[in-house]
DNA sequence: ATGAAAGCGCTAACAG
DNA sequence: CTGTTAGCGCTTTCAT
């Protein structure tokens, strides 16, 4: 006939919702966004659907996501953290309350949660030898907040590689915590005597900064200075020429996220840290 | 002490959820994820959850996501259509049943609905009118899916203006259903002998596609091509020099809809067609 | 004023 | 195997 089951009543009976909690720093974000996507894919098609919030940067406004997940009784929760967060009581009284947590991208320090990140050591790696590879000399080095564990991953790799090699490089590191920033440091960096050959960014953000700041120089890339970034691909393809880059894929690891926290759901698993591995994409600016 | 209500019991007894749906064609999108962020942070301060689908620019998806709404009783749904969208029905018995229903961006051709939209004819009169100031005489107007009101609208608005107009000004117009389809044809028109001296674009994907063919030819912008573009600013702020555009701002959509859905919830208002004005914005490219 | 009780619509357990 | 019933945790009503 027309009948409907009422959720509500079935919610109660069953004490399941079959809805999940997404926390991010933000939704409006190129890799966040197609995590969201992968992620509510399969969520629909195992029956689930998404409470999606944004933490705004904010550790405040993330504790209290995670108390609307608690309150509207999500199944599970995928979270990637907001730097300076210490909501890690929060996290382990849903552990004790047999609701999985999933952790991705901006993840805790420790082991002692599920995990699914980016081969974050390894893309900084094939960027520091891809830099050595080319012969650059004098390079300007953009890092994200330093307090995140992702730009900490990012940057030790990276550092450890010239570290070991004999050839004299100055890498020049910055920490930008905006667009802007990333602009700022290179337009400063650019109208030097002595110029950088090369800019890393670690991220499509400063990725974008340095390109605006390249572009309204008279700078020609490759030629005067040469571009390598870790991104998903979208904002690289955009500059002509391509930007070299470092794959990381928001898309893809939503699809892991999903698929671990659905075996959780299935058997309640030991702790594990899932990484997704890099991938060099060639583009023209190197 | 450590007491947590019970959502669920409450649900059921108050017949509320205090969630509303949220649905877009797709999450990983420039103007969609700014709208649902602007939506997340009015609805949570107001004490309400997003639960968010994803119609993958499928009809059938489409009914379907308004079926999971419904079966999880949300207190109210956002929803843009995707093309050859046949839900009316559905739309209608969620007004039936007393849910509040707020169309944006793409909503039905009719009058029956609440909605919230850009000034797409605005914004199309608007650019129409800068290529007659700039003495354009060969243009190639780049428009959507043609099955779309907010494509139609574009488009009549857009032609209008140039049916008025004395001066003969050739206009190309190309419907495109990709960035890539949009690349293809900008590909086409600039290798014949009479180039295009402009390009204008409905839309962000079509101007990524058409600024990738510009910017793989010889042709420098604006002395050999001018381009202008509908967007919400992003994308043109990546190029050198940067597109003027007319904007199409997300966010303050979705601050515009989640302020008519709290109104609606609050006293059931008449049917409303909400519009957020256009603004034009100067970059180089013209 | 405070407290008891009915019942929202379903599921799971149990009896016939 | 089918049919009845208790009860999930809350809100609201009604009686004290």
């Amino acid at each position: 006939m027309e009948y409907e089951p009422n959720a509500y009543a079935v919610n109660l009976r069953t004490n399941k919702s079959k809805v999940f909690g997404l926390i991010v720093p933000a939704i409006s974000n190129l890799f966040y966004d197609s995590f969201i996507a992968a992620v509510e894919e399969d969520a629909r098609k195992n029956g689930y659907s998404l409470i999606i919030l944004q933490s705004a940067d904010d550790p405040l406004q993330e504790s209290e996501n995670l108390k609307i997940c608690k309150l509207s009784r999500v199944d599970g929760v995928f979270i990637s953290l907001v730097p300076d967060s210490h909501s890690d009581q929060l996290y382990t009284k849903f552990q004790e309350s047999g609701i999985p947590v999933i952790f991705f991208d901006k993840v805790p320090g420790n082991k002692l949660f599920d995990t699914v990140c980016m081969a974050d050591e390894e893309a900084a790696t094939i960027a520091a030898n891809t830099i050595i590879k080319y012969k650059k000399k004098k390079v300007i080095a953009l890092f994200g907040n330093p307090e995140l564990s992702i730009t900490k991953k990012r940057r030790d790799a990276f550092l450890k590689v010239f570290r070991k090699e004999k050839a004299a490089i100055q890498i020049d590191l910055h920490y930008c915590l905006s667009s802007s920033a990333a602009q700022k440091v290179v337009t400063e960096a650019i109208s030097k005597k002595s110029k950088p050959e090369h800019i890393f960014c670690m991220s499509d953000e400063l990725l974008i900064g340095a390109m605006k700041s390249i572009n309204q120089s008279a700078l020609s890339i490759p030629g005067d200075i040469s571009v390598l970034a870790i991104s998903n691909g979208f904002i690289p393809g955009l500059f002509k020429p391509e930007i070299t880059y470092i794959e990381t894929n928001g898309y893809e690891l939503g699809k892991l996220a999903i698929k671990r926290m659905l075996e959780n759901m299935e058997n309640k698993t030991p702790v594990k840290s899932i990484i997704l591995p890099a991938r060099y994409v060639q583009g023209g600016s190197l």
